[in-house]
RNA sequence: UCCUUCUUAGCUCAGCUGGUUAGAGCACAUGACUGUUAAUCAUGGGGUCCCUGGUUCGAGCCCAGGAGAGGGAGCCA
């Protein structure tokens, strides 16, 4: 006999038809009622055991955790709380679960304490529901740039360029670090490393997509990054997943409706697949704003903001438009921000960017054309010789959820840049020869994944959406 | 890295001005009940009060140092 899902049983019509099922049980209720989970849905399966003609030894086993098998008959349910319940002919224990010792418990738990028990959390209501939408959520980005003729490219994970300038970089080694062969004068000798010279784990597959969008036109990323940056916050990660399309003969208008057509599909497709998951992490926001003070809460529900995020355009302004608000605000003058905003050319603080996406526009924004000084060398400058076309998309509650821009194409413009700021063309030989071969308009920009997942799942902490997240200090399981 | 808060039973937390044997709810165990919905009722077991040192007749509570966690900032995706 073949086993069921329980997704597929909780939706078959019940004609008393012998039924194979098997999961993990959630509760045992009264003797008689388990609740059967196997992670195929948010919902659980009620078996009916009766306890008089079942084993003593069998009905001890039934305990929160345990994996069973049950053959049984569905039928339609004689209680209130569900539409079909199997009723079970026998039972077998296929890995007890010593109800005194396993974690978790039929009631609520922190997630604090669930970050502690990660390797079982995967079992909980919320974190189902997390992950099954994070996988949804992976697959509708695969499939919105499959449908759109995007070439998927693998980037190397391991890389030897040090000049992204993207963060602080994890490195690579086989050397044994308490005696690394040394240089004559005294340096680390990576020539004879691995790879013959030092090497990193990647910050970002952006320069590498660019070599590959100079040849499919339009191509994206999909894979782990890494930074070494001692951030302790709820939305950074050591190791992150990070989306970044490349797209040739793009400017920045084009970079900004492509990334803004993708937000809304991947949230769209959410919506649409997973909305058991999605009302079930909405409710439970719900929940959680109820605990906080009024004037602190959110107005919508998280399905609602999903729906609004869908049916309204992110707002477009540029940085110097956004300075004009920011300055001439209440906020600004009544002197609430910790940094007031007086000149031109100051990068935007997390309190800003949240007035501006929470308070004034009440929806994505996406700013654009910021100061040269504060952005990356590969942004490609405005005419007005202070700007570059980069773009930024806020989300509310989360900050900046993409960055991207239109790349420098002209070769002279790109190594002038590269001088100012330091970077070493010679180590970025390669990246440059596409300027020199057939150099034309790009652009592109950088998804983090967690991000997305935090706004779709309504989640506040980035470590969270993640299955085993690795931040400072912190790497177990 | 900086600022800040927290750490007491398996979990969530209370513990008064430093004073006898450290409590509650849930969970767990045992029993009762048997169409329950985080079942209910009764009974019971369960503690390195984060660690180290100090002050004191006496420390869960005060002081110093350390560890871990949460929140905020910076960096960014």
């Amino acid at each position: 006999m073949k086993r069921v899902r329980i997704k597929e049983l909780l939706k078959t019509n019940p004609e008393n038809q012998e039924v194979l099922v098997k999961g993990w049980v959630r509760t045992f209720r009264n003797n008689q009622f388990i609740a059967l989970n196997d992670g195929s849905t948010n919902s659980n399966v009620q078996i009916v055991v009766d306890f008089n003609s079942t084993p003593e030894e069998i009905l001890k086993g039934i305990t929160t955790g345990a994996s069973i098998s049950v053959k049984g008959k569905l039928i339609a349910s004689q209680g209130k709380g569900q539409t079909v319940e199997v009723v079970a002919i026998e039972v077998e224990i296929l890995g007890d679960s010593d109800a005194e010792k396993f974690p978790l418990q039929p009631k609520k738990h922190s997630l604090e304490f669930l970050r502690e028990i990660g390797h079982l959390r995967f079992r909980t209501n919320t974190f189902g529901a997390i992950f099954r939408l994070r996988n949804n959520l992976a697959f509708a980005i695969h499939k919105f740039f499959n449908e759109k003729g995007f070439v998927y490219i693998h980037t190397p994970i391991i890389t030897s360029s040090d000049a992204e300038g993207a963060g602080e970089m994890f490195h690579v080694t086989n050397f044994d670090l308490a005696n690394p062969p040394k240089t004559d004068n005294g340096e680390i000798d990576y020539k004879q490393d691995f790879f013959g010279k030092a090497t990193n784990l990647t910050v970002s597959g952006q320069l590498e997509g660019e070599l590959a969008a100079m040849a499919f036109s339009d191509i994206y990323t999909f894979g782990p990054t890494f930074r070494a940056e001692n951030s302790n916050t709820t939305r950074h990660l050591a190791e992150f997943w990070m989306i970044e399309p490349e797209m040739a003969f793009f400017d920045l208008n084009d970079n900004m409706d492509l990334a803004e057509e993708m937000m809304k599909y991947v949230i769209k497709y959410a919506l649409e697949n997973n909305a058991e998951d999605i009302e079930f992490l909405s409710q439970r926001l719900s929940e959680e704003e109820k605990q906080k003070p009024q004037n602190e809460r959110n107005e919508m529900t998280l399905i609602e903001k999903l729906k609004f995020c869908i049916d309204n355009n992110f707002e477009r302004v540029t940085y110097t438009q956004a300075i004009e608000i920011l300055r001439e605000s209440n906020h600004n003058k009544k002197k609430k921000f910790t940094y007031l905003i007086n000149d031109w050319g100051v990068d935007l603080q997390s309190e800003h960017e949240r007035y501006l996406v929470e308070k004034h526009f009440k929806k994505p924004v996406i700013l654009t054309d910021y100061p040269k000084n504060i952005k990356a060398f590969y942004m490609r400058q405005n005419d007005d010789g202070k700007t570059v076309r980069a773009m930024d998309i806020l989300f509310p509650g989360i900050g900046e959820i993409v960055g991207g821009s239109q790349r420098e194409e002209r070769l002279d413009k790109l190594e002038t840049r590269m001088k100012e700021m330091n970077i070493p063309a010679e180590d970025l030989w390669w990246y440059l020869d596409t300027r020199r071969f057939g150099t034309c308009p790009h652009a592109g920009f950088g998804l983090g994944f967690e991000r997305l997942v935090l706004f779709v799942t309504g989640m506040t902490n980035i470590r969270d959406v993640i299955a085993f997240p690795r931040t400072p200090k912190s790497c177990e399981f």
